[in-house]
DNA sequence: AGCAGCTACTTGAGCGCTCAACAACTCGGC
DNA sequence: GCCGAGTTGTTGAGCGCTCAAGTAGCTGCT
């Protein structure tokens, strides 16, 4: 039991800035997909990732991991998509325990609509307010952090 | 009606390090916070926004304006909070609708006893990953996006 | 082959947040 | 004084997330 390492002035600040900027900038981007849309933030990247893929269907498991969300989340989250008909179920041919979560057309063409709105709303909120350099910076930034926290979390479970 | 200014591939590769890199933080600061102090993290910053005010009290709107969060939200906060006997409300003496949160002895127990866990959290997850030059960086790029976004958000209501 | 232990996913209860509607109050203009 | 517009805060329904528990299928050891 070692004592605590508090916070420095500077890193409180810049802490509190981060927790700011952050609340700011994905309510802002979740607002508008529930408006425009009628989606939160958190269904709209699972279309993207959908709608990236060869096929349009993922395990559910690997959409979990890529989208760094835990399997009782992503389960419930599939059965809305489910309900609006924007995603399928389908069974894993390989894997008895697995499920498939496909696109379908409907869900595809939801995305579609939603798209240039969420792409407007991500510019205006996040790159029309900072330079090239800031965001290099917070692309590095983001990057280091994400490599960090995926590892950490590996080795605790 | 322009065409959409769609994102380049930095800017979408620098946007889903961000999302990741932020989930993955705030989950693992709230999931330290509930597991060992049985609160999330949205009531720690409600908590020590009152208790660094000289006598650790203030006005509903004052909290909300500063922790960034909607009257709807603190509201059911702070409820939840005085049934845990950490905050109670109080009538404010120059306008009689408002109301005053005022942080209990027993709430400022309960944050003195949740610090020293919350801080290692934050340092292990956020500042030990990161450089001097990062923090700098980081710091100055959330003022930069705080100040755009809460400008904005008076803006358009 | 059989069984222990792991992996994949689901379910339900409880809780926090959002949105919209509402009640109470203040303030400026007449 | 009074009335209308704006401010302050609360409430309730609905929804998404978390946590813990549970089901089903796979895998490796003997």
């Amino acid at each position: 039991m070692s004592e605590t390492r508090w916070l420095s002035p500077d890193e409180q600040s810049t802490w509190r800035a981060y927790l700011n900027a952050h609340r700011l900038l994905l309510d802002a981007v979740d607002a508008q997909l529930r408006r425009d849309s009628g989606m939160p933030h958190a269904y709209y990247e699972i279309l993207v990732r959908l709608s990236d893929t060869p096929d349009r269907a993922l395990r559910m498991s690997v959409l979990a991991d890529g989208l760094r969300v835990s399997a009782s989340r992503l389960s419930h989250a599939i059965a809305r998509l489910e309900e609006r008909g924007w995603v399928r179920r389908e069974d894993c041919p390989t894997d008895k325990r697995g499920q498939l979560a496909v696109l379908t057309d409907e869900g595809f063409a939801a995305l579609a609509a939603a798209a240039p709105g969420h792409v407007e709303a991500v510019r205006g909120a996040l790159f029309d307010a900072l330079d090239p350099e800031q965001v290099r910076w917070l692309g590095a930034i983001s990057q280091t952090l994400a490599d960090h926290l995926a590892s950490r979390e590996r080795r605790t479970g």
